[in-house]
RNA sequence: GGCGUGUUGGUCAAUCGGUUAAGACGCCUCCCUUUCACGGAGGAAUGACGGGUUCGAUUCCCGUACAUGCUACCA
């Protein structure tokens, strides 16, 4: 049977680190296994619907490489994969599971579910939720005679219909990653299938779409474990049982500071992105970081992803996604959560910005530059791009390391100049000056070899010296060689900046 | 509260009963660099707790603690 597997996210909002690393998983399994690798939208919450979230994460998974073989754009073998759009598809599976009696009409109102959790709650041992003790004094079809449940619904009374859990049943799943879960029935409330609204819940909307798209494997977060047996029964109530996806529920990933889920606040409050990209909430217009707008490249931003809750056993941490794909294992994921570190993360950047060719850094590098008003030409940029590389974690660094070779930097660190400042160095900076215009060739030996001329001639020290002169050319003390720097910017620029600096 | 899941340095983590308990990030020291990084060499730092099983437990089992997820006509 040919593997297939899903991401199937909610277009509410924009997409989560785990959200990506779950997309990852899914395809390096699907591309491993020669199997398909399915987008399918779960958008039948209708109050919930935002507009611009499912082109967005789209988006994101074209930026991060992760494309999908099946989508709504896409098309494929089972359209549609809006799940808003099969709407007419899941009716008639929820009538086959009450005709079964292993579901039931429920015409309560949220009032009255309200109220009888109030109740319930009063009494410590209570579950004070809907299922096979409460149920029973519930307006339901279990309750209400055929013909009243005929003609409440004939009413157009509005109505959903819930599983009926089973008492005091061990249900059993075998999970890729934790091995056998077991779960007592009795525990897991009778949830809604089918809505009042005649769209399906999660439960049956991801059991009767991975049936009826031949999934093989489910992928999904860990807080989805606890409804896993309502999922594990539908597939079985439903007679699909032989053709139920083996399950694999990831890991959560963790805040940095304390613990609980990572999400999109903590980003804000600890400086660092969330999301894959930046995301505007199309209500308040408030914009949410992404990685990579904040300069991540992404394949880094996915090897990262990768290693989160994974590893191949050997201590390497550079991986292709080619190599990512071969490596792979479902099995060697990590059972407990991880704490996002935002460190390793640049980390990871800082790595893949050293191995990236100086062409391919400087279009990367490009956007980031330009944003700060200067346009520099290209071959000017990959030889910057590769003298500053060493020190650059994300893209924007290529700007702040690297904007004095585009245009006359403003000295910010003046005073290191002018503090010793003495009538010595004032000769030997205008002497050196005069002296570069006439050189014969401009390569930094050369120029070094001047300075040192000049040096000894001022009978001062070299390193008096030097970093006044860094700063005249960068105008802070940072940057690569000055002599590498003077190089690039050409004598006339150099000259301009020494006098420049004298002069004032 | 109930149920599920998890727990090796500050963080990510290797180990599939016997190791001086890898490696990486971060941190500290030194070297390199007359800037800052990069790089190089060192260093500090780990099996939650209590019981078993075993010749021997980080590893297997059971408790406890702690953490976390879920307990919606949200996903």
């Amino acid at each position: 049977m040919k593997v297939r597997v899903r991401f199937a996210p909610s277009p509410t909002g924009g997409l989560h680190l785990g959200g990506v690393r779950t997309v990852l998983y899914n395809y390096l399994f699907a591309r491993a296994n020669g199997g398909d690798f399915v987008l399918r939208i779960e958008d039948t919450d209708q109050s919930r619907y935002v507009a611009g979230a499912e082109q967005y994460i789209m988006d994101c998974l074209a930026w991060c490489g992760l494309q999908p073989d099946e989508s709504p754009v896409k098309g494929g073998p089972f359209v549609p994969y809006r799940q808003s759009e099969r709407k007419s598809m899941y009716l008639q599976y929820a009538q086959q599971l009450v005709a079964a009696g292993k579901a039931y009409y429920a015409f309560d109102t949220p009032e009255e579910i309200e109220q009888m959790r109030k109740e319930h709650r009063k009494d410590e041992h209570s579950h004070a939720q809907y299922d096979s003790v409460t149920r029973l004094v519930m307006r339901n079809s279990l309750t209400l005679t055929a013909a009243e449940t005929e003609q409440l619904i004939a009413n157009g009374t509005p109505y959903v219909i819930r599983i009926k859990m089973p008492e005091h049943t061990t249900i059993t799943l075998t999970d890729m990653i934790r091995g056998e879960v077991s779960f007592d029935s009795s525990l897991v409330d009778d949830k809604v299938l089918l809505k009042a609204d005649g769209m399906p819940t999660y439960h049956l909307a991801v059991v009767v779409d991975d049936y009826l798209m031949q999934i093989t494997h489910a992928f999904r977060g860990e807080e989805w474990l606890p409804s896993a047996p309502v999922h594990v029964l539908l597939w079985e109530y439903l007679g699909w049982k032989e053709k139920m996806p083996l399950w694999a529920h990831l890991p959560l990933i963790l805040k940095p500071d304390g613990n609980g889920k990572l999400s999109k606040r903590d980003g804000d409050r600890l400086g660092f992105p969330v999301f894959a990209m930046n995301w505007t909430d199309p209500k308040t217009n408030e914009v949410t970081k992404g990685f990579r707008e904040m300069g991540f490249m992404p394949q880094a931003f996915v090897n990262m992803l990768a290693m989160l809750g994974w590893n191949d056993g050997t201590g390497q941490e550079l991986f292709s996604l080619e190599e990512l794909v071969s490596k792979f294992s479902i099995e060697r994921v990590h059972k407990g959560g991880a704490k996002f570190d935002f460190e390793k993360a640049k980390w990871f950047n800082h790595q893949y910005i050293q191995h990236t060719d100086d062409a391919t850094l400087a279009k990367l590098a490009r956007p980031f530059i330009e944003a700060n008003g200067v346009s520099p030409d290209e071959e000017l940029l990959i030889k910057v791009v590769g003298l500053i590389k060493d020190r650059c974690t994300l893209l924007p660094d290529f700007w702040a390391q690297g904007h004095f070779f585009f245009a006359t930097p403003e000295i910010t660190e003046k005073a290191v100049i002018t503090e010793k400042w003495n009538e010595q160095k004032q000769t030997f900076f205008t002497g050196w000056a005069d002296a570069l215009a006439t050189l014969a060739t401009w390569t930094a030996e050369d120029i070094e070899a001047s300075f040192n001329d000049h040096v000894a001639q001022a009978g001062i020290k070299k390193g008096e010296v030097m970093l006044p002169c860094r700063i005249m050319l960068v105008g802070g003390k940072y940057g690569p060689g000055v002599f590498a720097i003077a190089k690039l910017i050409g004598m006339e620029e150099t000259v301009k900046r020494i006098k420049g600096a004298i002069g004032s």
